[in-house]
DNA sequence: AGTGTCGCCTGAATGC
DNA sequence: TGCATTCAGGCGACAC
């Protein structure tokens, strides 16, 4: 389930593996993941050298010498997993595209859900493209501010929870860490957006850029380089407060579980939400 | 315009 | 044991 963290964390790894070096080849090994794959997208990428591996929302965005950027989304089940030996990789199920490097290395982007993205644009048409236009702020730069969200969840009927993962209102933030989130901020998951009072506007705020930063820095210090011994990347044990702890306690737990039967588990929007209700007002 | 629901897709877990 | 059903979820499409 790649949302912010673990993305940066793939790109990381891959910028650590293959910016600087040329692509040979990419090997399309189906017509498409959730869209059919652009047309000419291998004839753009071959012999074209890789400039940098930025992220933008749970996107991973390789920017190659001619100016055109690859836009790679995870989707649910998407894997980057890198290969020193090109010829000692023999393509699995759901290796859906390989991208070949010209030093013998490659990627394999592995996706058996299928819910990913592989597309092209050139690097000015980027932010006006169908993935980015209506793209909130990142939730670790200057513009996310406790203003900007007091002003965007303002009027909002709809649940705060539902509101957090809502890109338009900010980026990166999936089910797993909004949970988590609004945990740390002690809301309750289900309050309408615009109830919330500006204290807890910011703890929110706080809240979603610490769970966020944590993250990131977990995955960056417990493997080396991003990549993990078997060359997948970006994926590392967490420690949820709530999330997926349906019944069990929650982090700093002194609720009388006897009594609240400890963390709820409930569904907005069609997705399962995890809280403890002792402690999210 | 804002809000809510559906469906894509497959593997793992669960049910009978 | 084995088959069928349910669930997971990012996010675009669609309905209201």
């Amino acid at each position: 389930m790649p949302e912010l963290p673990e993305v940066e964390t793939v790109c990381r790894g891959l910028d650590k593996a293959i910016t600087r070096k040329t692509l040979a080849r990419l090997e399309l090994r189906r017509k498409g993941l959730r869209f059919p794959f652009p047309r000419g997208l291998a004839q753009r990428c071959a012999q074209q050298r890789i400039t940098a591996i930025r992220r933008r929302a749970k996107y991973i965005l390789i920017h190659l010498a001619s100016g055109d950027v690859l836009i790679a989304h995870l989707g649910m089940s998407g894997r980057m997993v890198i290969v020193d030996r090109d010829e000692k990789h023999t393509p699995e199920k759901h290796d859906h595209v390989i991208f070949h490097l010209m030093d013998g290395s490659c990627v394999v982007f592995n996706d058996a859900r299928r819910f990913g993205v592989l597309d092209i644009a050139a690097e000015k048409d980027l932010a006006q493209s169908r993935h980015f236009a209506h793209l909130g702020p990142e939730p670790l730069d200057t513009d996310f501010s406790p203003a900007y969200l007091t002003q965007k969840l303002a009027d909002k009927k709809t649940a705060i929870k539902i509101a957090i993962m809502d890109q338009a209102v900010v980026v990166g933030v999936g089910n797993i860490y909004a949970a988590e989130a609004l945990f740390e901020a002690k809301i309750d998951p289900t309050r309408a957006a615009s109830t919330l009072k500006p204290a807890e506007i910011k703890k929110l705020w706080a809240a979603i850029r610490h769970v966020l930063e944590k993250a990131i820095a977990a995955g960056g210090s417990s493997i080396r380089d991003y990549v993990q011994s078997d060359g997948e990347l970006g994926y590392f044990q967490h420690q949820w407060a709530v999330y997926d702890k349906e019944g069990e306690k929650c982090r700093g737990c002194t609720c009388p579980l006897p009594k609240t039967g400890g963390i709820k588990r409930i569904t907005q929007g069609g997705r399962s939400t995890f809280y403890c209700a002792a402690r999210q007002k």
